[in-house]
DNA sequence: GCTTGACCCTATAGTAACTTCAGGATGTGC
DNA sequence: GCACATCCTGAAGTTACTATAGGGTCAAGC
């Protein structure tokens, strides 16, 4: 299987696959005489979970965790459970955080609601009035 | 004013405040015979404004739009509103789209209530198992 | 045997909004 | 005169890719 089969079949690209082989997360396949990648069933299964994982919004780092624990597992799967445990709370958080930002959106939008001149537009003075909020180090990758 | 100064009445880092220089959103303030940077009350306006305008998690492309309509104010204030509700679409889409996650998420977590081998794990089988989905291209820039 | 087109390869740079670092100059208090 | 905070520039690092340049491989058709 070329790299542009497994792409296909995990629907992603071809740069993403190569990209995450440089990355560490797929395994480097075998080579053809003509230096082209051949992927087995294997590397299906894992760009798979892969795939999953970021479809779920994981960082590379939390991906790595878990196929860290696949490749050597050991112990129990307690680990596992808080990664996700952990992952829930920072997509909750960041509704939340969204949520806020939602609110005061809407209320920003309500102060200009016909077409003024830039001057008074209420818009543009409620941004120029709003008292800065300090902004947080992103405690969560959602953006 | 010095740019130490500058950054803690607004909130925010000196590398931040020069970096935004650099990027044209805050004009380069006048400089003292040690090169250092002479910040005056308008460059305080202005980057509480686009301090703000961050804090809405707002691009530097869409600030730069609505610096553009202040410094040259022509005609009425519609492309402003139309830029807020485009961004207050953003967020809802986004919004949207992380509460799907959240549940997609916590059924997985349900998946293993206690601490098994990792061969066992219910986690690790759910994203071995889910249907790959085609991630689209974010529409929104909000991560 | 030759061309065309689809596919493959590597290496590098670009994206967004900063942060961090290296290496050095300035200003202030003691 | 020295320590220390603060300032300067320029370059590189961050995340997860995407895009681009410049080239090799392979199967089909003429």
């Amino acid at each position: 299987m070329k790299v542009g089969e497994l792409a296909q079949v995990a629907r992603c690209t071809v740069e993403t696959v190569r990209y995450y082989e440089k990355e560490g997360l797929l395994p480097a396949p075998e080579r053809t005489a003509a230096n082209y990648r051949r992927y087995v069933q294997a590397h299906v299964d894992r760009l798979r979970f892969i795939r999953n994982c970021r479809a779920l919004d994981m960082t590379h780092a939390e991906i790595r965790a878990l196929l860290e624990r696949i490749d050597h597992p050991a112990g129990d799967c307690r680990a596992i459970n808080d990664l996700l445990d952990q992952h829930i709370e920072h997509v909750e958080a960041r509704i939340g955080e969204l949520r806020q930002l939602q609110d005061q959106l809407v209320s920003l939008r309500q102060r200009c609601r016909n077409e003024r001149p830039i001057d008074a537009c209420g818009i543009l003075q409620g941004l120029a009035a709003m008292e800065t909020e300090v902004r947080p180090p992103r405690p969560s990758h959602l953006g």
